[in-house]
DNA sequence: TTGTAAGCGTTATCAG
DNA sequence: CTGATAACGCTTACAA
């Protein structure tokens, strides 16, 4: 491994001007630097991180924390932290949540003593337990949820964008529309969710109809069968979830209805998900790579912590359509 | 931030014992170790990782490079990785492939600045530069695709899977089997799985029909399309990734052909885009997580490099039947 | 402008 | 069995 030292032999000079002139810092004339420069190249000499590390205390690495399971929400945010995080020089660290708390408990120490710039936590809220571990110099942020504790998040406003998703399939003269809600766990994105569609519901004087799932592919034809048995003629169906609108649109035809004719469905993430069923989903986009690129620089900017909103926005495909009656 | 002198003081002992005991060597009696163990969980004290590695040139980092595109199959390879890695006491570092070979140069760097114990490589292959970028010291290895160098790698046997694949829906009755082959361009996964499928159907005295797709859903029509061209008679489509076979799926249904009574599909990698259509495709499954652990294994015992592989198996579904006449 | 030297938090060698 | 002490590769006062 070449050091600073062998570079500093090379050019001639002492370790700390070759640290200066890597650095960018003033004191040095034009002829050392090109010699030092030259040495640099010669050796093909690259800086240790972990000793530069050691010494400045400014790390270079970022933590991100994913829950591996549901991934293609998860997998588009980390594709946008990756791009940002490399960009400016960072390294990402990866861990899972959905895991035994021990372990995340045990990911946020490793990350303390790699000296993490900070940390991104995505569809994951921000415990006491987590701030804690991690110590007043490690900022955290979560994406793609936002609890109403003030902590760091970039997410977008989920009751709205379950307000106006539900007031366009009303503007396509939908009356009969049911929920297919989330994991009622997840406090922190079902819920809203469901307050923006009742609001919209209620605004129209029209009544609720909802069913639990669990945001997974496997709880649309059960939860699909739960809204059925409740008003057998809805015409619109809107899923907290792709998987879950693409569970519906598959168990929707398996009972012989047609989509959109028979009865609409609207998605949620616009996830590559909406596309894999015909017709292809309509759905709410989260602008998802762009929010694991915000995160970044929150964290790397340590001022602005605090929520961010970021914009949802409706996308129509081919499973949203006026109902039968008023076509 | 506490410190193993912190832990020595409050001990009454020296940095060095402190060390000792926290490493498991010898050389101490049971109770200043007893007060040693109580000093560092009285302080909640971990040692520094960065400290530890430029000492030891040990490192606890594992370099991951995934192609965050075509995900399903690369997120179940990461957690494989990342929990077998967490088991040992390895951090993970996340960097992506399929951008441009600038930054996967950097990347590298990074990782050998790291002192990383190795590097993991999925679906993509070993290049000369990659090795010389890494140096000796530090070993590289490819999962999900194994080129013919015997460069380190964890892989299913590409052509015996398709040929397996094959004969699967020769049984079935089948003679009029298209292949939708993925990118050519991908010469260690497209090329020997069509070997095996041309094997297959050579065998059995049946006329190869083939067409080029890309490995994702948006290639699954035209695939379709041209493979029907060559001949509208097809029983069977055996697709080299579940997300064309999903689009092959839902594009049949679309031209009034069900599946699988007029047509049968079969998809490859068991990801979960195949639970995602109806009826569910049947598919190739390969061991993606158990993939992901053999390669940390591997890397950490780093005499047994050399190609590793691993067994594919069949899962039927409801895409897969007898063809209509024979039934 | 440049070099010397003192650390950053560990571990390893060598005395005691 | 234990404690000084010297590294690991880098940065940064402080001197020159």
């Amino acid at each position: 491994m070449t050091t600073i030292r062998d570079v500093a032999q090379q050019a001639g000079v002492s370790p700390a001007t070759v640290s200066r002139v890597m650095n960018g810092l003033v004191g040095y004339t034009d002829a050392t630097r090109q010699r030092v420069e030259g040495a640099i190249k010669k050796l093909n000499y690259e800086p240790d991180s972990l000793a530069r590390t050691l010494k400045t205390r400014q790390t270079s690495v970022i933590g991100l924390l994913a829950p591996m399971v549901s991934d293609a929400l998860a997998s588009e945010v980390m594709r946008g932290v990756e791009d940002a995080a490399r960009e400016r020089g960072y390294a990402v660290m990866l861990g899972r949540t959905g895991v035994k708390s021990t372990f995340i408990a045990g990911y946020l120490r490793t990350l303390r003593t790699y000296r993490a710039a900070g940390v991104i936590l995505i569809s994951a809220v921000i415990t006491p337990e987590m701030r804690q571990l991690l110590g007043p110099a490690i900022p955290i942020i979560s994406v793609a949820i936002s609890d109403n504790s003030g902590s760091p998040s970039v997410a977008i406003n989920d009751e709205l964008a379950a307000y106006d998703a539900t007031r366009y399939l009303l503007k396509l003269g939908h009356r009969r529309i049911g929920l297919l809600a989330g994991d009622p766990v997840s406090v922190f994105v079902a819920q809203p969710r469901q307050r923006g569609y009742e609001r919209a519901m209620i605004e129209a004087g029209c009544a609720t109809v909802t069913a639990a799932g669990t945001f997974f592919y496997e709880s649309g034809a059960p939860g699909l069968a739960q809204l059925l048995q409740q008003d057998p003629d809805l015409t619109a169906i809107f899923a907290m979830s792709d998987e879950m609108g693409a569970a519906v649109v598959n168990e929707l035809q398996k009972l012989g209805r047609r989509v959109p004719e028979d009865v609409s469905v609207l998605g949620f993430d616009n996830t590559s998900t909406s596309q894999h069923v015909h017709p292809a989903l309509s759905t709410i986009a989260q602008p998802l790579e762009e929010m694991g690129q915000i995160a970044v620089r929150k964290i790397l900017r340590s001022r602005d912590l605090g929520p961010r909103v970021v914009q949802h926005r409706l996308i129509k495909r081919g499973s949203t359509g006026p109902p039968r009656a008023s076509s």
